[in-house]
Formats: structure tokens, C-alpha cells, sequence
DNA sequence: CAACCTATTTATAAAGT
DNA sequence: TACTTTATAAATAGGTT
């Protein structure tokens, strides 16, 4: 959104990508705040930079959503089970990428597109057209599900969340951590501010 | 966005909160997936609905993301020394406080929360095939969805990150959890695919 | 460089089918 | 119930200060 539509792949300017950086990951914790708020959710967001340095927002904290999620995710099962939906879906992958042959092809005719060497390059002929056919509709039905003031969100979020940027450089780790019940304000580190914005031209 | 503008408080309509719920949550999940491309970030994000369901994002996986949190989290100090916080987040956050208390006053006005038993808080207990059936159904359906752009973007998406609910119910946590290692592939969860989006009042 | 502009693109609240 | 459409609110790309 902006002046200019676009494309969705990796930026090329360093500069260009360092605002952008920027400005999708409040963009993107500000929406994960108003999911919270707006649908009595919780979330966590973590984002790690290109230079390793890591972003995190938490609703009502990154390390309550985290260990719900370790917690659920090693004692229960999955709501899918295993190999058969497993199974299905990479069909369905394998289906799509004739699909995508085709929709690249298409694509070039309108105009330039990227100079090659995308994964749905791959080879297609072993597919049946049917086969493609789902994983397309797939592929769509996807794309569209997954496809007051900013001030006071952005406060509330601030009150009720961490979002904290940590940047310790991995060389720097040594083996005394703590798994749970770290503690960022034994660090020194208030709840509810975003440190992480901006960028320092060092770590990232 | 939309024909209306809505205050950023908990919505109370039990419709309009699932319909808002599965929305922005989409939406939040593209956003993070546009922020990996543009910027070649990594990102994970979890959300946990009203109902303690979970829906993940992760680029290039959820759990990687996690794991590389939790070990910077738990063997590094931060980067932003204790009370270095900016003046300015500071004062915003004093002003916010003032601003929350007219907010809290505006809701308990209003009052009246869901009273529970969402779609999404469906048992899940008992699906296995009937479950499997309807997931099947899915993809069926979404056939028929084509519209006729599936962004790049959003293929890109799919197949390189992690997009999967979660939804065994908390009752059955134990506390036997491991922290590290946990593997959804061990799960037979396949990376790069979202079971969770869609109501049809049943699984989604 | 961090803030501040807006023209545009996106996201999405409601209403429609 | 699920999906589509439409009007608007938001987010943001590229500039400007």
C-alpha cells in the first residue's frame, strides 16, 4: 500500500528494506494488538531481522503465549492427525505446482515479472491436470483467508504487552539461562515498550 | 477499515467477534509472510482465540522461530540497558494511562461478554476421520473459490512457513512438557499449510 | 536519520446473495 | 452458512523536511 504498488519479494535497496523493515513490524504488532483487544485473543509475534536481531510483542506477554504453545504443543495431539491429512495436502502441493507453471505463464505476458528460479519452477509433468486443478482452488481459497486512534492502540498495547527488542549478539550467549519463568523486568527491561524500532546500520 | 470505523475494544457481538476474529487473524498472518519476503525477516506468530485455540504462523517454521527465541531469550542479556527508555515512549505511555481509565469507564458502561462456547471451541476429542472428511470437503470447496490471482506472495507463503491450528483443548495438558526439540513434523504436520481458517462451525 | 506527508494500495465492516 | 461486494478505514511506498 502506497504510492507504488510492490511486488512481494525481497527488497533489493538496503535502504528501501530497512524502512520497510521497520514499518511492516509495527504495522504487524500493531495489528496483533488489535486482534487481542478486539477479540479477547492472545498473541505472540516474533520477528527476527536480517541481522539477527529479534522483535517481540506479546499479548498479554510474549513468554505466557509461548509456553501455552510449547506446553500444548508437547502434550497433546495435534488436531489433524498425522500422516493422512499429511499426505493429502502434499498431493495437493505437488498437484499445484502445474498450476502455478501455468499461472506464471500467464503472468509474463501482462508484464515483467521476476527473472526466474522460483520454487514452482519446478517440474510439472508428472501431474495430472485434475490434480492441478484442486491445488489451484487451494491455493485461492487460501490467499483469501490467509489472503479511534492509532495513539491508543498503541498505548493499550504498550500497557498490556511486551514488546521489547532483543539484540545481544549470538557470540556473546553463555549457558546460564533460565527456560521458564525468565524474566524480562530482571533485566531491567519494562513491560509494554517497543525498543525495537529503527534501524542502527550495525545488526541488521 | 471498513464501512465503519470501529473502537478498538472487545467487541461484543458474538458473530461480529468470530467473523473479526478469523479476519484479522488472516490478515495478521499475511502481513507477518509479506514482512519475511520483503525483508528475508523470520517471523513466527501465535494466536490463541477466546476459545484456546491455537493458529500459528512461522516463517521459515514456527518452531525455529520459538527455538531461537527461547535460547537467545535464556542465554543473553539485552540489548537496551534497564532504564535507557526512550523519553519519549515514556511520556506516551504516562499519557496512555490516562487514557486507559476513560476507556475501562466506556466498557463497563457497555459490559456484557460473550458467555462462552464459541464455534471454535468445537470438542475436536472425537473427529479423527469425520474430521479428516470434512477437511477433505475443504479443499473441495476451495476449488470452486478460484478467483483468478493467487499471488506469488502468497504460494511463497504457503510453502515456506507454518500455518497450522492447534486445538487440543487445555484440559488435557499435562506437565511433562519438553521446552526444546519439539517437532511438528514428529506430529505429522506438514509445514506451509493453514487447516485453520473457514468456519463451518465445526472444525475451523 | 527520524518525523512527517499523501497518493495509493490494502484490509476489512457491513450489507448483499 | 458461506462467499461476494462495496464503501471506508488503515497501512504504507516514496518523498519531503
Amino acid at each position: 500500500m502506497g504510492r507504488q504498488k510492490i511486488q512481494i519479494k525481497k527488497i533489493e535497496k538496503k535502504n528501501s528494506l530497512e524502512v520497510t523493515f521497520s514499518k511492516c513490524r509495527t504495522g504487524l504488532f500493531k495489528k496483533a494488538g488489535e486482534l487481542c483487544i478486539l477479540c479477547g485473543a492472545e498473541a505472540a509475534v516474533i520477528v527476527f531481522s536480517p541481522g539477527r536481531r529479534a522483535f517481540v510483542f506479546g499479548h498479554p506477554s510474549a513468554d505466557a503465549i509461548i509456553d501455552r504453545f510449547l506446553h500444548r504443543e508437547t502434550n497433546s495431539r495435534a488436531l489433524v492427525p498425522a500422516g493422512q491429512v499429511h499426505g493429502y495436502v502434499q498431493r495437493q502441493y505437488l498437484e499445484a505446482l502445474g498450476r502455478l507453471e501455468v499461472k506464471r505463464e500467464q503472468e509474463e505476458t501482462v508484464g515483467g515479472d521476476e527473472e526466474g528460479g522460483f520454487w514452482w519452477d519446478a517440474p510439472i509433468e508428472n501431474m495430472g491436470l485434475n490434480e492441478l486443478e484442486q491445488f489451484r482452488g487451494f491455493l485461492e481459497k487460501l490467499r483469501k483467508k490467509v489472503a479511534d486512534r492509532v495513539e491508543e492502540m498503541t498505548m493499550i498495547m504498550m500497557m498490556e504487552s511486551v514488546m521489547v527488542e532483543y539484540a545481544a549478539p549470538p557470540q556473546e550467549y553463555n549457558s546460564s539461562g533460565v527456560l521458564h519463568g525468565y524474566d524480562l523486568a530482571a533485566h531491567g527491561i519494562p513491560h509494554g515498550f517497543d525498543f525495537g524500532f529503527g534501524f542502527d546500520g550495525h545488526l541488521f
